[in-house]
DNA sequence: GCGCGTATATAGACACTGTAAAGATTTATC
DNA sequence: GATAAATCTTTACAGTGTCTATATACGCGC
């Protein structure tokens, strides 16, 4: 046949030789550079076998999505251990972890909400979403020493919380706010600026605490 | 020739006509499901014709961005006008303006910050983005009590009412929150929301005021 | 070791897309 | 009225995602 070099008839770990070619690919390009006959060529195989594990263009897309959501609470949560016993400071961390992250991969962030790309609805999606969410949970019942319930949604502190962190990063990464920052300066200027802003939102919870729980 | 059933050669109002098309497919679809040819056919004419008057798809999607981006900033503006003379008052209703705003136009919205749909460099763009900066240090100059140079990012205070806004506006957009609720009551609950956690976020300006203004 | 079902990969086709170039038609200007 | 400019059409081309039919290799029962 033609296009098969050295390479056997059967790629042998195509589903992640493709993954990481998607991976690279959006973090190079965006999400909306992403091309399924691209990452084929990548990969060395032809443009109609990503079909078999994946199924479809967002299949993929959504496969890498789960995977960059899955580092992220990973990443989150190790941050929290790292910051010792105090809830408060813990919750700084977290936030700060979230921060880290996105601006750190910023076209991969964006992939994981684009739902034209990626299948919001899927389980494996929905379920590190789940994660995320629980670890918010947690990290905020101890800090405001009271216990939450899961319909975090009504608990305009918790709101604010997660408003800042992901309002922040994405303005950010959408070159709302420092935009003529150098490439090699934006990170540590916008933690900086991040650590600063956490800092005041932690008055907040320092207000409606009873000061020694 | 083909195609021309009633209607003169020259179209007449073809670039209002191509900016209202895509105003509505887009708000329908969203950006990424916006088309150049189907834009022409909705507005009966050849899928060439754009090009005289936009160049270019990311042409014609610009100056829809600045479209929205101006009512965004004149909606802002009125909402002020209309909180009365306490800063802090015009503040808050400021950032209610915005979050309205943006789940009202939820894939409009998003549009404008696409850079592979949008020039994010187009002078006009800037223009507006600059007007809805000003709009913002303003507000923030008043409601402080001190005189606030351009350089709105080395203030903490004033980071985090943009941030707060902005995120939380684009997580009801994207669902991270508030997925479950039927699209009747979305608006009127996320605004709920908003003006709980607004009022949250004025406790904190309040608590670094002289309190006497 | 052998056959056979199944998983995997290929190849070609189809309907789309955006953009570019060349021709046609109307409007504007002198 | 002639000529230039603006506007629109038409044709063409290189891409894309997905579908279908075809080819190849692997794994399992025997």
């Amino acid at each position: 046949m033609a296009g098969l070099t050295d390479r056997t008839y059967h790629h042998g770990d195509l589903k992640v030789a493709l993954l990481a070619a998607a991976r690279s690919m959006v973090e190079e390009e965006g999400g909306d550079a992403f091309t399924l006959r691209e990452a084929a060529r990548r990969a060395g195989v032809s443009h109609g076998a990503p079909a078999h594990h994946f199924g479809d263009k967002t299949g993929l897309l959504t496969e890498l999505a789960v995977q960059v959501m899955s580092e992220r609470v990973e990443q989150v949560e190790a941050a929290r251990i790292a910051a010792g016993p105090d809830p408060v400071d813990q919750l700084k961390a977290c936030g700060m972890a979230h921060i880290l992250f996105m601006i750190s991969h910023p076209r991969l962030e964006r992939l994981c909400w684009q739902d034209t790309l990626v299948h919001r609805d899927d389980p494996a999606l929905l379920a590190v979403l789940q994660r995320m969410a629980a670890g918010l949970i947690e990290s905020m019942s101890a800090a405001t020493g009271k216990m939450l319930i899961p319909d975090k949604e009504a608990n305009p502190s918790t709101l604010l919380a997660i408003s800042v962190v992901h309002g922040f990063a994405q303005m950010v990464n959408e070159r709302v706010i420092l935009q003529d920052v150098p490439e090699q300066e934006r990170q540590t200027r916008a933690l900086a600026m991040a650590d600063d802003m956490l800092e005041l939102v932690g008055t907040v919870f320092g207000n409606e605490l009873p000061k020694d729980v």
